[in-house]
DNA sequence: ATGGTTGTTGAAACCGGTTTCAAAATGAGT
DNA sequence: ACTCATTTTGAAACCGGTTTCAACAACCAT
């Protein structure tokens, strides 16, 4: 539209017919340097920009890929992962030289439908799916439509699928050691089951309480589902069981049991301490600031669009590959460490 | 790819052209009943789905639309404003049969680098741009590029800009005429300069007063940039001028003054009474639930594609529009109506 | 020189739709 | 029954690129 210029007027103009000037855009071989050179001269001085569609259509590629968002409403809004993660999938399409298109769903159903309508519309390269769900409804029907996807976060029937996650299992694994580190004792977790880091980050707690032979007590551990209101209700659940230390299974709902905590009018770290997973903005806000898992969202989410590009540019995917991002514990005054010095 | 299925073969299996598959698919008239059924069986019974890119093509059309956020990483990842514009946005795409592809950038110059990028692809019949700044910086090359174009809050140069914004003056006007009828005098506000929507809902916090009589004082007014921290400060500054209630000029902005007051030791209401604005879900969450200003965040994105559908489809804007949604106040506990009934 | 590679190039087919244009079919009017 | 206007339809051009294929040129070794 604002642009007139074709591959037909560059090819004129530089003499050349539009194979050439095609092979020079497209930088391949077999071209003189020379006529390279005068292409090139033409195209910069002109500032040919060559239509994508046409480009597209002829080479069966989009250059577009799919970002769905599946999760409810609640974590959508109020939890500052996603907006972490789309932005970080939004500069990494951004330097593959992809377009990247965004759903958002709210349902697993509703999540399948849009999941239908992409497939249907077929103009897609490749699909990064993440949820707040174990995901696993998505599957099959990827997988008949045989489009490249890579899932962020596990999903629970991994067999063969691409995906990026964090290291949830040695997230868990960090934080209730630091508290054991601490010489806290009775350490309660709030985790949930709703999707496979969770299980992990449980499984973490678990194993890290294990390796110091500290009995797991089942009284000391409660389940969210990573909004901020189920962390203030599991963490009035386990307050009367009188825990020393929680570890919390993601920053928002460790804003909630703080909640919980102030209003029953007992101290963090002095009465309990925490320590949480994700590193988002509110856990340096927190009031006392979180000592919390650092997790990679943007590696995470650049390292899913390139390996989604791979798999797009390769075609077909070869083993599927699992890519694991590690965790780090960031030190900050909910554990109690400060005090302890 | 996964869909082999092409216009030429429905049309064989039809017996008819390509051309009148196209008509049938378009919905264009003068195709005979009985012949539009025909096709109509056989484009159901393969399930035959055209292919986009070619369409596009063919048309000129690409249905793809882009959502350009150009915001803070400060703001992005915590005010829940950018999700639910994003949702909103992304729904109504969907309804509108559009595509939505989106952009973040963090500065203004990384916007406009954004921004060129996507003009020069020319892959999109329009945009929708929203920012945290005044977003002026874009405006002369959208224009330039003549794409159609909507903002999301009015720049402040709007002649002839296609714009959403709730009403903003109103929502600073209720705010503050609700805390003068509840009996304040002294009443101040943390507003923002950043960007149109601070400037307006100022210049209704100021034209509540000056209609009820009340001197506006400038040690009354403090301004933030719409982050937790900025309210935080804001309300400090605020403090020692002893308001006896403030027009908090978002909600993100007044849980940082909440957190502001708690540390001061004074209560809400009791002490001094809030009133913010967006209702946005941490509203509701705070403590105590915060008086605010509901503005439709839902309906201005679907106003906002509605609009740039509308000038894509029937080509050239006509005179520009610009479209205010209206605001309402939601009472909840900060104001202190409670207290006085 | 001669035949065989390899490297470079352009013509034309192709991607899968839409749109133009003219022909064919239908319907109205007398 | 016969024009003339109006619908309905298909053939072919077109959108703007990529890719195939064959022709040609250049280079090499014999």
């Amino acid at each position: 539209m604002s642009n007139k210029l074709t591959i037909q007027h560059i090819a004129e103009l530089a003499d050349v017919s539009k194979a050439t000037v095609s092979r020079v855009l497209n930088e391949y071989p077999h071209v003189r340097p020379e006529v390279r050179e005068k292409v090139q001269k033409v195209i910069s001085e002109t500032g040919y920009q060559p239509n994508n569609i046409a480009r597209l259509l002829a080479s069966d590629r989009s250059s577009i890929i799919g970002l769905v968002i599946s999760a409810s409403a609640q974590m959508v809004f109020n939890d500052p992962y996603f907006p972490a993660l789309t932005e970080a999938i939004s500069s990494g399409a951004a330097d593959n030289n992809l377009i990247l298109s965004l759903f958002v769903s709210y349902t697993e159903k509703q999540g399948r439908d849009t999941l239908n309508g992409i497939l249907a519309a077929g103009l897609f390269d490749g699909l990064i799916i993440t949820a707040d769900h174990k995901g696993d409804a998505f599957i099959s029907q990827l997988q008949e439509a045989e489009i490249p996807f890579v899932f962020i976060g596990r999903p629970s029937e991994a067999e063969g699928i691409n995906y990026v996650d964090a290291d949830n299992v040695k997230g868990g694994y960090l934080a209730t050691s630091h508290l054991v580190d601490l010489g806290y004792r009775r350490i309660g977790t709030i985790a949930s089951d709703q999707n496979t880091a969770g299980d992990d980050r449980l499984a973490g707690y678990q194993s890290a309480l294990k390796e110091r032979d500290i009995a797991i007590e089942k009284g000391l551990l409660a389940f969210g589902d990573y909004t901020l209101e189920s962390g203030y209700a599991a963490m009035k659940a386990l307050i009367p069981r009188k825990p020393e230390a929680v570890f919390v299974g993601s920053d928002t709902m460790a804003l909630g049991a703080l909640r919980a905590l102030r209003e029953a009018g007992l101290r963090v770290p002095e009465d309990i301490a925490l320590v949480s997973h994700d590193d988002l903005p509110p856990a340096i806000q927190a009031d006392p600031p979180l000592t919390t898992v650092q997790q990679q969202i943007a590696t995470t989410g650049q390292m899913a669009v390139e390996k989604l590009a791979q798999i797009i540019m390769t075609g077909t995917a070869h083993p599927a590959q699992h890519i694991i991002n590690p965790v780090k514990l960031i030190v900050r005054a909910s554990c109690g460490a400060a005090q302890l010095n």
